[in-house]
DNA sequence: AATGAATGAGAATTCATTCAT
DNA sequence: GATGAATGAATTCTCATTCAT
């Protein structure tokens, strides 16, 4: 009988993923101290010591998961750096509107959560996701502006500053709705979010004073 | 001996506010769960088993302290709507500038750090700062700028979403420090950063197309 | 001013009393270990601090208690002594009945209860009871009755577990009220049993055989 | 080595048996409230921590010592049945026997001041005791004793005073062995007591009086 | 004498981690 | 590789006892 495995033992190859996001989900829910490690290894479908096989410690596990979560979205910071040279007052909804349609349906503001939580317990993960994602994000939004400026689109100010003012909005929408969701608050919709942002900052909130009438 | 007894026990009126002092430091370094009795009780000079004349259990103590952080700012939030009927283009600035240096030096933004990282484990404290807290203070900013866009200064837009343009910056930049500074970021101004963006956001960060030239 | 303490502060030399009177309560509601001394202190109306002004220790109430109980009783086993000399028929159902009315309303079954549970945490208690009440007691009845069969008036056998026949079921009836009632057990009635147990025992639970019939 | 692995792990069956032996021992001799739980589990010859693999808190092993003594003994009960329908002049020191030989070399003195002392801190275990152990016996002994006042055997009387003139005698040994013994105590002789009781119950203490000679 | 706030040793319980099978 | 029984360090909470007032 030649290759004919009669139960799959799940591909080894996958399970380290598995374990991710199962510990993504606990972690989620629960937070870092108050997820435990039978509620991961049931979730992951294994049996607790099996968990060892593939992580160290419960903390190797967190570190994962943190890590996980940047890869993707690494990527997608990087992407958008091709529409580098439109306009930036095509540039930034079309940024906004990236943001909000990447972040909306992905697990990432729980793994915000999570990071936000546990900041002060894993500082090592604050600066992983602060040199690899934040940062590198802020600094590009930082010198597309910048950018922009010199090419006298943008008004004269604190790129940085501004980069917080584009990405602000969003940010807080999206904790919003993970904090709040599940209480009764109705979050706001982020793509209109985006869209209506992008705009006001651009163009300004204040209706154009009408001539004098 | 003049009249300083600098050790008096007895003292029950004043116990359970530095109780929530002192655990308000320790589970905003630690999170909830990191956060010993025992710590809390050094922290807060007396003894361990003293802390259980006061509150019951340490979730009791956590509730006090989320709950205690309200109380202050949700005068503030309210106290703001004296300065209601100014025009928004002057409203706006102010409102940015008082939030900034309002939170700036207080333990608010720890204890919102410890209230999402917890939000899952303790969804009566995610209602009560949404319904005390959050909501009020986003639905206070979501009326006066539907007046503002009754009284033609504001364009016309959802005024919740104009909400999150105008707090979002400031919330995230706060969340910024709390999170990442202590790995070597550097935290935005906040002042400046209300100054600059509700400067951005009323009249657009775009610099005003020089006629054609 | 002569004699007018205007709040006569409790008579001190009552204190102790009505100290083991609660711990009495205390001790035989939840036993040694679970009664606090909390609750003694509020049941006997005195402040916890108050109890160690009487009292060097909870096991000092305990013991306390346990030998005021002793004390009463043990001049009611000497009492019965007087009416030694009657035949063994007529003196016997009086000892039951006088033991039954005499236990029936005290609390001394409570704290049997208490001793027993509590024998192996305080042998010098066990070993007062038994010095000072039980094997009296029972020593009494033995004698009693060994001076009968002397007389010829009861029949021949170990005195000692004669003495067990018959105090066994008031004994037995005692504990059972002690233990069952409150989950809805229907106690005997202690005076019926006494008389009943005492007829019995002395002539026999069997009818006479009739002649031949 | 041939086939004794003497020190094996991994038994999960046998274990809650070893742990309630076990606990039986530290609650017999301590209490409930005094009997830690590290020393059950070195009793047993586990960790602390396998205790809870087994049983949910030190309560639950409690109701566990006392629901196992109830097993056999609920059987023997029964199982005296079949000698039913001899004469009851046989059938009650046989009975008297039985219960003295079965009871003396077992634990059951043991458990039952256990759950004599608790009585009111497990209102349930004293209610299953009641109903599953002490009123079948009581009713059996009661309807046993009324049938034979029906044939004519037994004078008249409650049945139920004398099921405890009956038994109360062995109880009352057992108690004293239970509690006394340890502080320099001579126990009664229980199968000495049994035979001696049965014999005086049936017959009657008192030496049939002398023609008149 | 009386109080009750303060203490801290002690106990039950949890759970990450190990390791025999 | 996989399992889950076993472990024991760590933590919360209790409560008898003390002592400043």
């Amino acid at each position: 009988m030649p290759d004919d495995p009669p139960k799959w033992r799940r591909r080894k190859i996958a399970r380290p993923d598995e374990i991710i996001a199962a510990a993504l989900e606990e972690f989620a829910d629960r937070g870092f101290a108050a997820a435990k490690m039978d509620d991961i290894a049931r979730c992951a479908g294994i049996s607790k010591g099996s968990l060892y096989l593939y992580f160290e410690t419960k903390e190797d596990i967190f570190r994962a998961v943190a890590r996980a979560a940047l890869a993707g979205n690494l990527e997608a910071v990087r992407a958008t750096a091709e529409a580098f040279d439109a306009p930036f007052s095509q540039l930034a909804p079309k940024l906004l509107a990236r943001a909000a349609a990447a972040i909306g349906p992905s697990r990432l503001p729980a793994v915000v959560k999570m990071v936000i939580g546990e900041s002060r317990n894993f500082p090592d993960l604050a600066k992983i996701w602060h040199d690899e994602i934040v940062s590198p994000a802020i600094g590009f939004l930082t010198e597309t502006i910048a950018l922009a400026q010199q090419r006298g689109e943008v008004a004269p100010g604190d790129p940085r500053l501004f980069a917080f003012s584009l990405a602000g909005p969003i940010v807080m929408a999206v904790l919003f709705r993970e904090v709040f969701s599940g209480v009764g608050a109705d979050a706001p919709d982020l793509d209109a979010l985006a869209r209506q942002h992008g705009q006001a900052l651009l163009h300004g909130m204040l209706r154009p004073r009408p001539p004098h009438s």
